[in-house]
DNA sequence: TCATCTTTGTGCACGCGTTCACAAAGGCAT
DNA sequence: ATGCCTTTGTGAACGCGTGCACAAAGATGA
């Protein structure tokens, strides 16, 4: 069962644990802004304070990376760029498809932290047979019979899939088959995926659920002593009965 | 100093671990599906399989909430959907504004996932005095000068950033300053925010550059035998000599 | 009522990630 | 050349998160 595998595929090949690759982009554009204002070394509590790390913790990521500091002085702004955006694979080029045109699709579409970094938009998708040939952020939107097609003509191994929750399961399977490997999934679902296909997922709604949560415990918090049911009283108070009922005391909360 | 701080803020006041509540989303997803398909209970085991986890892990996420399942049957959804609902406060209305209505931001204001789960879209603002008074996704924007009136008047909690990398800290800086307590940014930016703030970032740069790192390591890792300079030699092969120097000779890789 | 069968709830062990704290390393001034 | 001062690199301890494996709980049928 290769049910929803996300990240941590195989950290261990390499000896770079996830958590610093995850930190790395930070610390790459840090040092990318000292590098444009010419600074020429950063001691590792400065460039922990730009990244918003500690500075322990900073080190520890680099060591994994070999002894590229100088005791006494710092890191070379420059040096470590170039490390480190070899070490993520910023060196090389590596061509996109976005399938999904919608609001979404088209505002990564424009998005100019795209080109920046080594990845091309090698092509938008859409199902939608209107949109074809109309262009976006300056390229032409093509239909999804193409898509096995684009895949291989231009060798994309990184997907991203901003389609509707529905479509996303089946588009990921369509680009998988077709050559792709790394997809970053914006629709709101689970994808299942083979092993050895790696998926990151950015999902608006999960994000302001947790921040919701949090919000209400500091207003729960702030309001401890006053009669407000925070923390209500148990509730379920017998056994369990009242929950296998016809249940229409349960408030039914959820519109969707 | 208080730079860049991002969540675990305060995990221990309720005992629910921060990784539990960041999957509570998503078996509430998972839940509201088969609610809406009129099914009464689930086991842990097909529950973990619909969220893509693992079902010891999913019945250790809920054991924190309390005991709401019956051994030998599973878990009563409509009572599950209400139970994590109530725990995310999603049983509240949740008005929330986003600041920079470009292409992300219009995406974000269009996304139906918002209205569905308690959150209300209350304003829309941008720094552009052409975009004021032009509604998207049926609201109208509101230029920035509003913004304090704005949260203080619907007593807003959560600001959502979509603006420039330039502009970012100073809005989160006015959000913050009106009352707001929980950002959810999507610029490109370390943000520097007082104790008690929650931030999460969604970014699409970091994610890709992760994705990269791992496309690189299965390339690397199947042309293992071939000449192809994987896992270069060395590379730095004498002490701290060659870097210090004028450094012509490493490749400036970086763009922007 | 009692036996059986299913599924939960959790004790326990393990591994990863974080942080502290310090010795080693190197620059710099005298 | 030598000693001081700064900053790195890392050993070690700790805490969180994960997954196994099983006992307890309850439903179900005879």
């Amino acid at each position: 069962m290769a049910t929803g595998r996300n990240h941590r595929p195989a950290t261990r090949s390499r000896g770079i644990p996830e958590a610093t690759v995850a930190r790395l982009p930070l610390y790459l554009r840090a040092l990318t802004a000292l590098s444009e204002r010419s600074v020429p070394t950063v001691s590792s509590e400065e460039l922990a304070a730009a990244a918003g790390v500690n500075s322990a913790k900073l080190r520890k990521d680099f060591s994994y990376l070999g002894s590229y500091g100088t005791r006494g002085v710092g890191y070379d702004v420059e040096y470590l760029v170039y490390q480190i955006s070899r070490e993520l694979g910023l060196t090389q080029d590596w061509p996109v498809v976005i399938v999904g045109i919608g609001n979404l699709g088209a505002a990564l579409a424009n998005y100019g932290g795209f080109a920046s970094r080594g990845f091309r938009v090698a092509a938008l998708i859409d199902a939608d047979p209107a949109m074809a040939g109309k262009p976006v952020a300056g390229i032409p939107v093509q239909h999804t019979d193409e898509l096995e097609k684009i895949i291989k003509d231009n060798g994309v191994s990184i997907g991203v899939i901003a389609t509707p929750a529905g479509a996303a399961q089946q588009v990921s399977e369509r680009l998988i088959a077709a050559g792709v490997t790394s997809i970053l999934n914006f629709a709101p679902t689970v994808l299942s995926v083979p092993e050895g296909v790696d998926v990151r997922k950015v999902d608006l709604s999960i994000e302001l659920q947790i921040l919701a949560f949090h919000e209400q415990r500091k207003a729960g918090e702030e309001a401890a002593a006053s009669g407000a049911d925070v923390t209500p009283p148990p509730l379920r108070g017998g056994p369990a009965a009242n929950r296998k009922g016809p249940d229409g005391d349960v408030p039914a909360v959820m519109p969707a």
